[in-house]
RNA sequence: GCCGAAGUGGCGGAAUGGCAGACGCGCUGGAUUCAAAAUCCAGUGUCCGUAAAGGACGUGUGGGUUCGACUCCCACCUUCGGUACCA
């Protein structure tokens, strides 16, 4: 009882908030100033909490405690990304019904948080799988179904700026007369494919060890999932497309506005790959359809292939360069010509052959009889390529001739066109013009196959050789633009292609539109019909479920097993949840594919500021005032997919009126990641060699714990003190489940208790830096937590009451001193979130006071405030033990004097040439002549028969004498 | 390869142009104890020196700027993270 019992002042205090629901936000709108603190939230997975989730946790649970003493109105609010491939994959294996599990894993999450104390209001808990919550998830995707993208429309964004670009209700999309003319049928398929949501058969990253198809964001670079690392192949079929690259330049632009890390706004920028160029076009003959079959395949080249003259003679080059300065440059490439895109259209001399990716759809009209057979072999090759065997290849080029060539708009010149997969079909034109001498892959590729190599930019460094170039030079062998630097070149050729109707200057993007659709069972089922003709087929035509219909909730299933085929799990539903009949008679089907697990989390935070409306997804009033969100803290794992995700969302529906702040989450910090112990990771052999026990055995390298006390430096290395023949290498590494490093939050909590756990994940470094585990670093924090506990209770009493030396007398000026520096570095440190310092500041107060025989109540009282974000348990017991009777939660944070600051002497180094070679004390409002006197001397000695060059002083901080001799 | 972050005692870290190593861990010695745990007190960068006084060296490496550099500039090395034929 009368120890630092920390279980018995959790479950005491814990118990008191939830009953009287102490961090409860009012509902609606509020007054004042507001602080929305959020977490990233969990997948409630079956392991439980992670010691990552509390990092970040605990320092927005600071931020939130600190400001409401503040007298800021703060929402923290924690909720459940729960759908997702885990409970799926356990209901395939166990028969335990998705919904089952995922409720019990959220029962085991809200519990482990709820063990550690953190500030949330609870009345707000929302869940992803909640049919009330994806109701709105559906309806917003019938927001984006129902939106197209106007790239003209100029508007004013509600911080006065000019913006261009803006989604707009489909409705208002003017329809051409051509196409209003050729009947309703045009004009919905006209709509459909401008709609932000929209289907399309392209090909997609197919797993077929998960059964779905994945996004590009969830395949890695060696070609597997992300989630389980399966082999992902390339397969066409129809899903459902986000169509995020229309908000591609506000994605990149709007990042200007928000305080995130910059390394976030990099990766986010990066992604999105913004570059600036030329599309040129190239022509290669008129006579096209000699060449083009109608039969077959339109990418392989067809048995009906004629061959024609493979270079277009320059009479029709003349005609066609003529006809193009009338007309200018079309949007759309006709078939007389090859068109590519390019960032470096200066060098447009050096363009020595061309390059087409495999799937190009001018291929079979390029190809010449006499390589069809070659060129239809590698495409079939290259189709059947997984984007495993295109990385496994990447460093050898290959690729085919076509037969034909293209003529160069600048030159004249005829350049041979080749098929290669080092050229992609789904960035830019999916045609390259090849500069060898200027990039390094053209390069590799003209080595291998033997094509001319013409240097057209010289390097401003002699000793660098022009091939192989790549950066900004002067032009050389370019006619009449010889001399000029790179970028003066790039506007001027693109000035002059412009008004020859040759090319024009072009953006692209490398971001990709967002592959939306699943074949899985648990997800949100997407809110869409689709028309059946008489015989049961799909006419291609959808519906959107009604607005009034939602949500759209998943049938009972008992089998969800994936059937090796990219058939979703939904389309074996029952037939009462598959087929409906319109009231005009039209046979309808559901959507059988559910969406992805990002639907739920690009938007949870607007609910949580209105988790009950059922009239709307999230009431204007309310929005305006708790949005944006003020502190966002999450993994950096999330740095683009759901982050950019979200901010997609989120501009749509701003666009669309329902939200007024066009970017969600005003501050972002990432927290780093925590990392195991220490572990045993070398040996030395019998030659004294360092062997990594990784390479020398992998599977008995991996657990290993190591107390540091058996440690002890010898040489360079560090080894055990009972075995000098093993290293230790006290580099941490991630935890995981098969090193066995793995630490169970629940274990600390049951050992040392949840402040014990908070304190010390605050401590262990900067919230943002990656920081291995520590034991007895929690023990560290554990006792001072104890010594906090002795500085104000008594220890040896049988029951709880306060020291003995806590005394209801006036403190001392030093006490004094002491608080109110105290005060000031922790609510400096809080809002530079440098929690561990200001925990620092806390134990300096603590081993100051604590000691002392004598403990003014007046100083204690505002310690135990600032102490109560950090190990909120402990402090309300204090706060009780001191005579309150009301939780400290909204008590108004100390505020520090700064006159109570100052002292009257302080002690200042003394400098000799830079060199500290004394220590004085001045008084505090010494002058700098009385600063140079005092510190002439303390360091008199140093000084003495040498001649004084220069005495700097900065009075009462320090003094340095520049002496000589 | 490219982009980003970081290198400080035995360990986690502090100091953002002015006393390097706050705070914590670990370690050493002491108090308390029959003993232990717990707690408390003192010490603890390295080297020389006598466990003093005193001195030298010291923030990845090499240069530079400055009266003064962990901090700013240039080059390099190492580690970690991201990314990868994006024309």
């Amino acid at each position: 009882m009368p120890r630092y019992d920390a279980h018995r002042i959790e479950s005491k205090w814990q118990a008191d908030w939830d009953a009287n629901e102490t961090f409860r936000t009012p509902q609606g709108v509020g007054n004042g100033p507001k602080l929305y603190a959020l977490d990233m939230f969990p997948y409630p997975s079956g392991s439980g909490l992670h010691v990552g989730h509390p990092e970040g946790y605990t320092a927005t649970d600071i931020v939130s405690r600190y400001r409401r003493m503040c007298g800021v109105n703060v929402m923290h609010p924690m909720g459940w990304d729960a759908f997702g491939l885990p409970a799926e994959q356990y209901a395939i294996e166990t028969g335990t019904h998705p919904r089952v599990t995922t409720y019990k894993n959220i029962d085991t999450f809200r519990r482990q948080l709820k063990m550690l104390g953190f500030s949330y209001d609870w009345s707000r808990e929302i869940a992803t799988t909640d049919p009330e919550y994806f109701r709105w998830t559906q309806w917003i995707f019938l927001q984006l179904f129902d939106t197209w993208y106007d790239p003209d429309c100029v508007w004013n964004g509600p911080d006065g700026r000019q913006r261009t670009g803006k989604g707009r209700p489909i409705a208002e999309l003017p329809i051409p007369e051509e196409v209003r003319a050729q009947g309703a049928d045009a004009v919905r398929s006209y709509q459909d494919e401008r709609r932000l949501a929209y289907q399309s058969e392209a090909p997609v990253n197919w797993c077929p060890a998960l059964g779905t198809v994945l996004a590009n964001e969830e395949v890695t670079a060696e070609g597997k999932s992300e989630r389980g690392n399966h082999p992902v192949e390339r397969r066409a079929l129809r899903q459902w497309m986000l169509r995020i690259t229309a908000y591609a330049e506000r994605l990149i632009g709007e990042l200007d506005d928000v305080d995130w890390p910059e390394s976030v706004k990099l990766l986010q920028r990066n992604w999105i790959g913004k570059s600036v160029g030329a599309e040129v076009d190239f022509f290669i003959g008129g006579d096209s359809v000699a060449r083009f079959s109608k039969s077959g395949s339109p990418n392989a080249p067809s048995a009906g292939a004629t061959d024609v003259s493979p270079v277009p003679s320059s009479a029709s080059f003349d005609a066609w360069k003529q006809s193009r300065s009338a007309s200018g440059f079309p949007k759309a490439p006709g078939d007389d010509v090859l068109r590519v895109y390019t960032t470096r259209p200066d060098t447009l001399f050096g363009a020595t052959y061309m390059v087409i990716a495999p799937e190009h759809p001018l291929v079979a009209r390029l190809t010449t009889a006499e390589h069809r057979a070659a060129v239809e072999e590698y495409c079939r090759r290259a189709s059947l390529k997984s984007d495993l065997d295109r990385t496994d290849l990447a460093k050898e080029k290959t690729g085919v001739f076509t037969g034909s060539h293209a003529i160069n708009p600048v030159n004249g010149a005829p350049v041979p066109i080749w098929i290669a997969d080092y050229v992609l079909i789904s960035y830019g034109t999916g045609a390259i013009m090849a500069v060898p001498a200027h990039d390094e892959r053209d390069l590799e590729f003209a080595q291998t196959f033997g094509l001319p190599v013409v240097e057209v930019v010289q390097s401003p460094d002699p000793q660098t050789s022009n091939i192989g170039f790549t950066g900004d030079g002067i032009a050389i062998h370019s006619g009449e633009f010889d001399g000029l630097s790179t970028p003066e070149f790039k506007q001027r050729i693109t000035a002059r292609l412009d008004t020859d109707g040759l090319g024009r200057r072009a953006i692209n993007f490398r971001l990709r539109d967002w592959l939306f659709s699943r074949q899985r069972y648990w997800g949100e089922p997407f809110p869409i019909w689709h028309e059946l003709d008489a015989a049961g087929n799909l006419t291609g035509r959808v519906r959107p479920v009604d607005a009034a219909e939602l949500p759209v909730t998943l049938p009972d299933m008992d089998d969800f097993k994936p059937r090796g085929t990219p058939e979703p799990p939904l389309s074996f539903a029952p037939d009462s949840w598959l087929y409906r009949t319109a009231e005009d008679g039209t046979k309808l089907k559901r959507e059988t594919n559910s969406m992805p697990q990002w639907a739920g989390s690009c938007w949870y935070y607007l609910r949580f500021c209105d988790p009950r409306n059922s009239e709307r997804f999230i009431d204007p009033e309310i929005e305006k005032y708790w949005l944006p969100v003020d502190l966002y803290i999450g993994g950096a794992e999330h740095a683009v997919l759901h982050l950019l995700y979200s901010r997609f969302w989120h501009k749509v529906l701003f666009d669309l009126g329902h939200l007024t702040h066009p970017e969600p989450f005003r501050k972002l910090v990432n927290q780093g990641m925590i990392l195991g112990e220490a572990e045993l990771t070398g040996f030395r052999d019998a030659q004294g060699n360092w062997v990594s026990a990784r390479e020398a055995n992998p599977e008995k390298c991996t657990a290993v714990k190591v107390d540091l006390s058996d440690v002890v430096k010898q040489g360079e290395w560090l080894v055990l003190k009972d075995h000098p023949e093993i290293v230790i290498e006290s580099r941490a590494q991630k935890m995981s489940k098969s090193r066995g490093n793995v630490i169970n939050p629940d274990e600390i909590v049951d050992k040392y208790g949840a402040d014990s756990l908070r304190l010390y994940e605050m401590f262990m470094g900067p919230l943002e830096q990656v920081k291995p585990w520590s034991m007895s670093g929690v023990e560290g924090v554990f006792r001072f937590l104890g010594r906090v506990w002795r500085m104000l209770a008594d220890d040896r009493a049988e029951d709880v009451r306060l020291n003995e030396a806590v005394q209801d007398v006036p403190p001392t000026e030093a006490q004094l001193r002491t608080l109110h520096k105290t005060i000031k570095a922790v609510t400096d440190d809080i809002e530079k979130l440098s929690l561990n310092t200001a925990i620092s500041r806390m134990m300096e107060f603590t081993n100051e006071i604590g000691g002392q025989d004598v403990r003014p109540k007046s100083i204690l009282e505002p310690f135990v405030l600032l102490l109560s974000p950090f190990a909120p348990h402990l402090a309300e017991e204090l706060w009780q033990m001191l005579g309150h009777d009301r939780t400290l939660a909204y008590e108004p944070w100390p505020q520090y004097d700064p006159a109570k600051l100052v002292e009257s002497e302080v002690e200042i180094p003394v400098q000799v040439n830079g060199k500290v070679r004394g220590r004085v004390k001045v008084p505090a409002h010494a002058d700098q002549q009385t600063t140079i006197e005092l510190a002439t001397a303390a360091v008199a000695a140093q000084l003495e028969g040498k001649q004084l060059v220069k005495t700097i002083a900065l009075p009462a901080k320090m003094v340095n004498f520049v002496v000589k001799g």
